[in-house]
DNA sequence: GTCTATATTAAGATAGAC
DNA sequence: GTCTATCTTAATATAGAC
């Protein structure tokens, strides 16, 4: 297998499929060059370090996918007011459009999001605060104009819990859709999934804190611990 | 550093706050051996390898966690009726309980679960399907009591997203507990940061699907693509 | 039970011929 | 740009003295 030019093409596409599925430490050079198909130098060649080739991975998603983002909250933010579900829907369109990018390109997107925002070396921390501040901030914008009463803080952790319940869940969506489609016997796209998610993480982000004195537990908690 | 026969337990202290920290792949057994000033050896001596010192870890805290979130959700459940909101209060005190067991034990806690869920090797299916099944059982009971309008497809899929929020979140508490502290100028405890994600969570299981046919878009989708 | 010393394997990276 | 061959490092694991 050699010769032809498209050699960094096919590392790339090699590597993001096997860190979406193992993550980054466990997947080794060799075993991307090996399923590429390519010489084991070629990726010091073409990148120079795996550092740089999982920054690669992950920035030709993130180039493809938050500009489009952007554009949607820039479009909903031009209107007189909004819902929280439409929020969560300006990313339902750039995330499906990465299928026609990429085979299974939005669950691979997703995975790969996943595994970049738990990862120590901090890949995606880095391509946010140097290239895609912006778009996190429109983001918290329509989320303010969908729902003014939400205290800054509120937002704060709503939002990471969002985070929370987007990624992990389009982390394993393989795994889930699996099981989803043997439970209840039909079958299921990502467009499906996402359908679910909005309702949810609108849902959620638009809670009211609830009014809790501190240490308060549920009234019958005490007598469970007797016996 | 040597004698004291309490070898075993100075590896599973090291082991555990490495692993919640920089995951378990990241985490060699020479880092942990010498933050618990043992010699590398006793590793092996003591656990066998390195899969079985992971499951040791997981352990000690499921047996403390599981027990206790069971117990909760048998007395909610022997209750005539119950709101989401309690559901998840079910966890508050077996987490919070995990501070006294452990120093941040209940941020060790939930960061490790957050490790296992992602893990390669399944260490906590491992645990969850060989040990737990019954706990996972009498949650989806309870969730089905306090809504039962929620078909069982939206209940397994609410379960993952909230499974995704919850874990997540407080898998890198740590880091957002610093930003919040940081941004809005207050502490901020363990407790503090489950009472915002419980109405979260209720609000999300709730929620009802969205009404929308196969392939809509914003409206103004359309638009924002023209240039 | 604990230690030193070492076997074994796997990984990232590079030199240098073509 | 691509390949073979190799360097270097770091990890798990174990043997065997104490």
């Amino acid at each position: 297998m050699a010769g032809r030019g498209d050699t960094k093409a096919k590392i790339l596409d090699a590597a993001e499929q096997l860190f979406a599925e193992h993550g980054f430490k466990e997947t080794s050079l060799r075993t991307i060059t090996s399923k590429a198909g390519v010489n084991l130098a070629s990726v010091n060649y073409h990148f120079g370090d795996k550092k740089s080739l999982v920054r690669a991975v992950l920035g030709r998603y993130l180039e493809a996918f938050m500009p489009a983002l952007g554009e949607q909250l820039q479009t909903l933010l031009s209107q007189r007011e909004c819902t929280m579900a439409q929020v969560f829907s300006c990313a339902k369109q750039p995330v499906l459009a990465l299928d026609q990018y990429r085979p299974h390109g939005a669950a691979t997107f997703m995975q790969l999001i996943g595994r970049g925002y738990t990862d120590v070396q901090g890949h995606l921390r880095w391509f946010i605060t140097t290239r895609y501040e912006h778009v996190l901030s429109l983001f918290n914008q329509a989320v303010h104009k969908a729902n003014p009463a939400l205290t800054p803080e509120a937002v704060f952790w709503h939002i990471h819990f969002t985070l929370g319940a987007a990624i992990f869940t389009m982390a394993s969506s393989e795994a889930l859709r699996d099981i989803a489609e043997n439970d209840f016997d039909r079958t299921l796209d990502t467009e499906a999934i996402v359908d679910r998610l909005i309702p949810y993480l609108a849902a959620g982000m638009n809670a009211e804190p609830a009014v809790m004195q501190q240490g308060q537990v549920l009234p019958f908690a005490a007598e469970s611990q007797a016996d």
